[in-house]
DNA sequence: GGAATTGGACCGTCCGGTCGTTAGAATCCA
DNA sequence: TGGATTCTAACGACCGGACGGTCCAATTCC
């Protein structure tokens, strides 16, 4: 199988290159696949989700799954590279803007929201813990995740430099407000009344100026 | 079999009941497997973990495990046990106590934070996600979690009315903080720089006055 | 008519759980 | 006191079901 293909690329080509051997509805198919598998992994977890389970949803047999996909993990593979682009733009925007390190803070804590309250954002938050998938792949996001506490953390603590955060440990501070944006994928209910940019409104004005009344005006 | 249980149980006992042989290490042994599994949920997961992979970590074999314990749902079962009485203790302490509404958020957070930096907390906010062991008991983990929320979603608004809380939507504000706790089994390393009570007390910072200076004296 | 899709049946493995057995310590009794 | 008895604690081997994954024939559709 490997060799064919990898002939088919070079020399004489078996199947010619422009010519689109699948039906358009292939893509959206697959998608399919994915959008619903994220959707059952984010419910009942990678492990406890079956092929089948997939597969019924879909109305149609395990064996169809294969043919939109190698395996399962890249099932789950899929899911988190689709919210993981998300996340990076955001730390992107969030640590290159030219704002203080408070503005900072609050861009990402808003848009961090609205990227992780999906099923994949969902997915990807559940099974970074418990493992699910290839060992390196595992790794690869818990490492990611870990950065993006650390670009918070830095950001925590351009603000207290620049003045516009005051003095606090901005490890704690990343931790608490990066654990408050991913449990946001444990109660989040798209049906419920509050949407993402809502949620993230709130959490900024929740950290901005704390639970205390200000007296200052 | 049976017959001669009840014959011996009812007229000329052959065996004396209640003649109990003392196995002083049972309880011991018993508390070293649930411990040993709680580290290891915690670490891979409960569907990652195999009854195999305990035994090995206590250098004995699968069917000595089934000597200390009924099934791997009783392990789980134990372990969330082991947890879930000091979080209702947290709860009722938080509630109960002679404070106004700001007093209790802070004193709910520095507990909990506490409570839940275990080996046996990981592992039950590791498992109330993702499935893990029966339906009946995992719904109910689920729900005491969810009233968890609800307890310092009320005292959020008590503090509202008393004044002790600057006026905000309690249900995000109980979200966050919630959510910033829970997080802490993600990240919290035993060995590493900050005890849960110093996370506690700079949580309790944080969402009192939060990030921006205050100018007031 | 031939490629694109799909399903029925099947395989191998892993894992929770069980069975029968046993070494040896503790207890009992002649 | 020493042999018979009984119980603890542990193990090796195995079972059955579930699940990821595959083969191949059937069917559909351009």
């Amino acid at each position: 199988m490997e060799s064919e293909e990898s002939r088919g690329q070079s020399a004489t080509p078996l199947w010619r290159p422009g010519r689109r051997r699948r039906a358009p509805a292939y893509d959206i198919k697959r998608e399919a696949v994915i959008a619903t598998a994220a959707r059952l992994f984010q419910e009942k977890g990678y492990r406890n989700t079956t092929l089948n389970d997939i597969a019924a949803a879909l109305n149609v047999t395990k064996p169809t799954i294969y043919y939109y996909v190698q395996n399962k993990d890249e099932i789950l593979a899929e899911c988190r590279a689709r919210v993981w682009g998300g996340i990076t733009k955001v730390i992107q925007a969030a640590s290159d803007s030219r704002k203080n390190g408070r503005e900072k803070v609050e861009l990402f804590v808003r848009s961090y929201a609205e990227a992780i309250s999906t099923d994949y954002g969902k997915c990807l938050v559940m099974t970074v813990r418990d493992v699910g998938g290839a060992e390196a792949e595992l790794r690869k996001y818990r490492q990611g995740l870990r950065e993006a506490t650390h670009v918070l953390r830095d950001i925590v603590a351009e603000g207290i430099r620049d003045g516009s955060i005051a003095p606090c440990d901005p490890r704690m501070a990343a931790f608490a407000m990066y654990g408050a944006l991913n449990w946001i994928t444990y109660w989040y209910d798209p049906d419920g009344p509050s949407n993402p940019s809502e949620i993230g409104e709130e959490f900024v004005r929740l950290f901005r100026t704390g639970l205390k009344p200000r007296l200052e005006r």
